[in-house]
DNA sequence: TTACTATGTGAGCATATAGTCACATAGCGG
DNA sequence: CCGCTATGTGACTATATGCTCACATAGTAA
């Protein structure tokens, strides 16, 4: 096994750290499907424009997504090719949680 | 295009946050090669063993790791079957963020 | 019982994160 | 130039997170 070294740790823990918030969420989602203005996004995620903006730059700073200006408008996209597999991982997950806690109850009501 | 509800997001950012910190994604890692009790898992993360504790816990909470106990012992294991999968994409992800700056480093010197 | 070991957790502190409001700036059209 | 639109950001507050120390508890062994 390789030995990794502690800033690959980091490096990996800060793009998680990114990702994990449900309005950045959306807004992967929302970019995985083509490139976007902040116009366009904060009214998709359904959340304040400032918040939104405040998103965009955490986004930006681990690199998950780039941007490029327009006119008055700024177009952001996904820059991290995988992060949709990333995601579907997670949602497998959570769905294999709820499957655990359905069986349990069908244990209860025998 | 499934409708996602808010409840989804917020689970899947959940477990993101919770794999989001460099001692988890070492104990992950670690545990990735079997079970693993705490005793063991402190001295091999480097951390302090209370911390290592909550840690412990806080994956615990996600449903990520599960744990069993054996006499003084309480041995951990991972739950989540793909999340080594989920830890190569963000590997990758950073490779490829570290090969784009040596491309622009290269520009640089020429 | 007592002493020891492995683990968890309350309390406290320092720092980080999320959200909001108000303001700043840049580009556009007239 | 002016006024408008799209965006970013400073300042502030509230809440969450991470860490450490000390203490609590449960099982083991003598």
């Amino acid at each position: 096994m390789v030995k990794k070294s502690n800033e690959l740790y980091e490096k990996q823990a800060e793009i998680l750290k990114a990702l994990a918030h449900p309005i950045r969420l959306k807004i992967i989602e929302l970019l995985a499907s083509g490139e976007k203005c902040v116009c366009e996004i904060f009214p998709a995620v359904k959340a304040e424009r400032s918040n939104v903006s405040r998103h965009l730059a955490s986004l930006l700073r681990a690199e998950i997504v780039a941007c490029r200006k327009e006119g008055l408008k700024v177009f952001y996209n996904l820059k991290i090719s995988c992060a949709n597999s990333f995601l579907s991982c997670c949602e497998k997950a959570i769905k294999q949680q709820i499957d655990s806690r359905i069986k349990i109850l069908k244990g209860c009501k025998k």
